[in-house]
RNA sequence: GCGCCAGUAGCUCAGCCGGAUAGAGCAACGGACUUCUAAUCCGUAGGUCGUAGGUUCAAGUCCUACCUGGCGCGCCA
């Protein structure tokens, strides 16, 4: 089987390699990487390096501002094939190196041989004009080079209302499909409705059943195995108001339909209101009913990669890797899940996207395998499908956890989640973790307009620049044009950082994009608010000093342009005041 | 039993292709509002990165085994 990991290990491999698309870093990282490298060429022509291969130059921004703008390792990487100790190799590099172009203030080698490179700071504030040109498109890169992906998510049965795990995997699958479309895919979100099988016509049954009770007013459990919820016995009333007492047991093919519109039409409004929408809800049931699933069963088995056993029909999963065969088509001659999904997968294939994103609850692991098997069955590689599990989240109330079970009491729709703690809240939480790890929601905090609250801590970075700019156009000071400004006056070392900060947007999209981890956008924007809020605090931005007030404008402008578009990513508001 | 995910400060978690002294928030303690918004800021304290080996110039990160927790192993969806 072929885990997630493997083959977002695969995808990496191949984005490394794409040239990195913002300006920005073509301008100041990957100009520093070549005049690195064409140094190490001059070295290795000149004998100084032995046999060794030059390896890719690796340029990280390090934590501590004493250890340079970037920090390079290239040295302990090739020191032992060069047959040098690594800070004799870093300083013959250095001396090769000279200014870089004029790009390189001084280097130092640090350590065990790092080169730390403090760059000419002018070039440090280029960002900032980048970022006034390109608006919101800063960020934006072309690295997924208009590969066409779909991300499937949510995908709810239309039995029920959504609960709060089915919005933690809304708000990832949204997010990650803005992220993909920001770093270049062209991104298509897809909602597959489960509207065939057992549990639809369970559906209609228990809404004909409490329709029954309506009319002989009573209201006992439903059977075991049926939809016990009083939405159902809602939509019971509505049918019963609407067309009187005289529908029969023959008409539940027709309540299933009635009912489970109902509920879509519920879900629509609740994933709405978190401001999720999708290009296509496909159904389920135009796969059967087209006679794709049949087909598609037809040609498996003319491959043999299905047989038949026990009067079932069976899927050769085992051969791609699953622990087992999989059943297709069970001896009474109902179709499984996994038929379905096998032909909504060749459909997914046919209608020619290159990458699959099927974001699924956690619980759903063991199916993993044989879906991989089944893209293999039709004929594509196993990482064209990704599989995001998004684990379980517990709700937190009052520091204690509040049962995720559907018993009454204890609130479980998503719906009074959005409604208690809103929507920014809501979204920003579902956000915070790692998708593979629980997320534990305090609801409590989430609701909190408090500054124990991360949300209004980021919102709050975007309404103080707003604010600033409010007091500036009072006091009649004009918003600089960023390519006036004396960016040389920024020199307290928050500026530096910010400028750094900023320039690691585009990749920051990118990785988030290419790891499938929307997560990094919180700790990104978090990141950027605990610079700028003590520089707020402590460096005043409207003075006598004209040219000072200028250039921090400038730099005030880039950042709440950078906050929205980071906040546009995540789908939430960016307030003007607070 | 097999498989997947996780295990990092008292609690909740970051840590991007392996890099320098492992970082935040909360909770605790002590400070800062006559200012462009204090929903903010400054300071103090807090660590055997589950355990044991291994690979490497370098391991929280990679490999192996084990421990703990969650989940999954059906002709269920």
């Amino acid at each position: 089987m072929t885990c997630p990991r493997v083959a977002r290990a695969l995808v990496s491999r191949v984005l490394v390699y794409s040239s990195l698309s913002d300006e920005i870093e073509r301008q100041m990282k990957e100009k520093l990487a070549k005049s690195i490298e064409k140094a190490l060429e001059a070295l290795k022509a000149a004998g100084e390096l032995g046999d060794a291969d030059i390896p890719e130059v690796q340029l990280a921004i390090p934590k501590q501002a004493e250890h340079g703008d970037y920090a390079c390792n290239i040295a302990m990487m090739l020191a032992k094939k060069a047959g040098k100790n690594p800070r004799e190799l870093a300083g013959r590099i250095v001396e090769t190196l000279g200014d870089g172009g004029g790009l390189i203030e001084r280097t130092e080698i640090a350590g065990p041989g790092f080169l730390n490179f403090f760059l000419k700071s002018e070039g440090l504030f280029d960002v900032v004009k980048t970022i006034a040109t390109q608006g919101e498109a800063f960020g934006r890169s072309d690295a997924g080079a208009g590969k066409r992906v779909m991300v499937e998510f949510v995908s709810a049965n239309p039995t029920g209302p959504l609960h709060v795990g089915h919005g933690r995997g809304a708000v990832i699958g949204d997010v990650l499909a803005n992220l993909l479309a920001a770093a270049g895919y062209a991104v298509h979100r897809e909602y597959y409705i489960n509207d065939a099988g057992v549990q639809m016509n369970n559906l209609g049954r228990s809404t004909y059943l409490r329709y029954r009770q309506l009319i002989e007013g009573t209201s006992e459990p439903l059977p075991e195995g049926l939809y016990q919820g009083d939405y159902i016995v809602e939509y019971a009333k509505e049918l019963r108001a609407g067309r009187g007492d005289g529908i029969g047991e023959d008409a539940i093919g027709e309540l299933t339909v009635f009912t489970a519109t109902k509920i879509l039409d519920m879900i629509r409004a609740d994933l709405d209101r978190l401001g999720i929408r999708f290009d296509e809800w496909f159904s389920e049931k135009t796969l059967h009913d087209g006679g794709q699933v049949r087909e598609k069963l037809d040609g498996l088995r003319a491959r043999d990669l299905a047989y038949e056993k026990d009067g079932a029909l069976w899927f050769r999963t085992e051969q791609f890797g699953d622990d087992k065969d999989r059943v297709l088509v069970k001896s009474g001659g109902e179709k499984t899940y996994l038929a379905a999904d096998v032909a909504y997968h060749a459909n997914k294939i046919d209608r020619g996207f290159d990458e699959l994103v099927d974001i699924w609850g956690a619980d759903h692991h063991g199916y993993v395998a044989r879906m991989k098997a089944a893209i293999q069955a039709l004929g594509k590689p196993p990482e064209m499908l990704t599989v995001m599990l998004i684990q379980m989240v517990n709700l937190v109330r009052g520091g204690e956890r509040v049962s995720m079970s559907t018993r009454a009491g204890s609130f479980v729709t998503l719906r009074e989640l959005v409604d208690e703690a809103g929507k920014d809240a809501t979204r920003y939480f579902f956000l915070m973790r790692r998708y593979d790890s629980q997320l534990d929601f305090d609801v409590d905090l989430a609701k909190e307009k408090s500054n124990q609250n991360p949300v209004f801590y980021v919102q709050y970075m975007h309404a103080r620049i707003c604010s600033v700019f409010a007091k500036a156009a009072e006091e009649g000071v004009s918003i600089p044009d960023p390519t006036d400004v004396d960016f040389s006056l920024l020199t307290a070392p928050e500026e530096v950082q910010i400028a750094q900060q900023l320039a690691e947007l585009p990749n920051v999209i990118e990785r988030a994009a290419r790891d499938r981890e929307p997560h990094r956008l919180v700790t990104y924007i978090y990141d950027l608010a605990s610079t700028f809020h003590p520089y707020y605090f402590q460096h005043r931005v409207i003075t006598d000093d004209a040219a000072l007030t200028a250039a921090r404008l400038a730099l005030y402008a880039a950042i709440r342009q950078v906050t929205q578009n980071v906040l546009a990513l995540m789908g939430i508001d960016a307030p003007e005041s607070m």
